[in-house]
DNA sequence: CGGATGTCAGGAAAACTGAAATCC
DNA sequence: CGGATTTCAGTTGTCCTGACATCC
């Protein structure tokens, strides 16, 4: 395998995208193998975090697009994952909800997900795997309140 | 804008993929405004730190598959950056090489992505930039040699 | 022959755009 | 009316698979 370019490897950008290609890797090998999709992941975590919603408030909250929060909601409400209802104070709107079948789902792709960051944060010890989240989540945070 | 949800916000799984999603977006808005797309600029930058190489190196030093180095090198041919030739040694083989237009193009490109690192990291001070630079790349390190 | 290389066709998932229909 | 919400149709860029021809 070749090395990291040394020019390259100081550049946080160029290490971040090309972490993100193995994160991505990981990621969809791991979900695919369940059947799922990140969306799939995404939108049941922001239903069972924040609880039944609108689906443009989901689309937001799972940084997502509607249109495509439209077709992962057909295909969970297919295998009964999620409920939609209209909403009564605003017929306008879906109310989207998490059913026990749903959380259950959650609760495997999960597991999934714990599975993809043991194996991705293998290399580091304890300590700094937690000094990597922290950093992470700053710069998280910071770009997702804009 | 919604906040973090707070149990998903200690797993730096979930922290690097909504983080992928966020540098996804500022790198590929910063790519189209040049006209240019990761995969050109991740073979520009491959061959500048390593040398004309064959199409197959190539594809392992930019981490991308075979089929997709064949696209992108004609387009990059075709506006002059880079060059394919035939190697003598094995007739199997294109000698891929850069010109001083593609030169040129990767200085760009790599503004760019500077831009890039220096939106995204804007909230953390140096010392917590190097860090995380650290840390990101021996998890690259490990994942990149195997 | 097996194996490596380049090329082509196409699919899957993610992210996005534009427009229509409906309701506030 | 303007604006918000859902839905649909379609595009782009990335990552991947399978197949084929050519050459070692």
């Amino acid at each position: 395998m070749d090395e990291t370019p040394e020019r390259l490897a100081g550049k946080p950008s160029w290490l971040i995208s090309q972490l993100s290609v193995h994160v991505h890797r990981l990621v969809a090998d791991a979900f695919s193998a369940e059947g799922a999709r990140g969306y799939h992941y995404r939108i049941l975590a922001a239903l069972d975090e924040f609880g039944a919603t609108s689906q443009i408030r989901l689309a937001q909250r799972s940084n997502m697009d509607r249109s495509d929060v439209v077709a992962a909601i057909n295909e969970l409400a297919a295998h009964g994952f999620v409920e939609r209802s209209p909403d009564p104070d605003d017929r306008r709107r879906n109310l989207v909800s998490l059913t026990d079948a749903g959380t259950q789902r959650l609760e495997e792709l999960e597991k999934v997900i714990e599975g993809v960051q043991e194996d991705l944060l293998s290399p580091l010890p304890q300590d700094e795997r937690a000094a990597l989240s922290r950093l992470m989540g700053r710069l998280l945070a910071h770009h997702r309140t804009r």
